[in-house]
DNA sequence: GTGCAACTTCAAGTCGACTTGAGGTCAAGA
DNA sequence: TCTTGACCTCAAGTCGACTTGAAGTTGCAC
């Protein structure tokens, strides 16, 4: 045999990404089995990692389409740099803002102030956090795992 | 006349937020309005700074109700800083996991390799991103705008 | 005083990402 | 051979966060 075959379970297990989600991904093109066992799906173990991939862009707040869209084409019509640079970017404007939230929630956690509202070093935060992430309305944030 | 008040129209153009969701956000409690003339609702000038708070909640991966919970109550029942403080952490664990999917995708960018899953650089990424993304299921990652 | 654009309420619809349920199939162990 | 349990398919349901639509009301310009 070439590389090892997992069957759905093993994979769900070894992954934590349960079985339906792995059917439901296979039907969407993000991952592929390479055949069956009678009815079972037998996976490459590669879909390990690919499954990673995946986790990491839906933390990063990628749709399914768009994550697909990114790695999905192994050798296809070619993948858009300038897709991925534009991604990039917006990650790194999203950092920024997650840390000043972090900050501004160590700051609250620290602080005396009745209401956060009040504090001027919690709305110094916030508004650092916020300028730009209002008025732009576009999609919205993700939450993470973990 | 003490604060500044707008209504619903007005604070939708300040902040980009439709009007739609400045009602829906009410009813849920995230704002408050101060009054009606007539039928129209009319808000204090400081929702603007709240709506900005709640679009780095959202932008974070809090869901509304736990944005609520975390600044609802002006001078209420007591801030649970142990809360925040969690929060705080699990948003510095997304901040890392995206600063390493940045740097997958800037890699990306740049690697010559055919297929990226065949670079070892952009797999080594991948698994440092994934390092717990995977197999700890909970909720999952936002999208930002802007 | 009359129009009407812009608001109001309330119920229902949408979207992405899955999950659940009903009914079916099969490989492997007793 | 017969059971059984884990998988299969396909359709429908769920959840959060809004959006849309129908039907009603009203401040303000004329």
């Amino acid at each position: 045999m070439a590389t090892q075959h997992l069957d759905i379970a093993q994979v769900a297990q070894q992954s934590g990404v349960p079985a339906s989600t792995l059917r439901f991904y296979e039907e969407k093109g993000l991952i592929a089995s390479t055949g069956r066992r009678g009815l079972r799906r037998l996976f490459d173990a590669g879909v390990l990692e690919r499954l990673a991939l995946i986790a990491v862009g839906r933390a990063a707040g990628f749709s399914l389409d768009e994550i697909a869209r990114m790695f999905a084409p192994e050798g296809g019509p070619r993948i858009d740099r300038q897709m991925l640079a534009a991604k990039a970017e917006e990650l790194d404007r999203t950092i920024r803002k997650l840390s000043a939230m972090r900050d501004g929630l160590r700051h609250a956690v620290a602080c005396p102030a009745p209401s956060h509202m009040e504090c001027p070093t919690f709305r110094r935060i916030v508004r650092a956090a916020a300028s730009g992430a209002i008025g732009a309305r576009e999609k919205k944030a993700p939450k993470l795992p973990n």
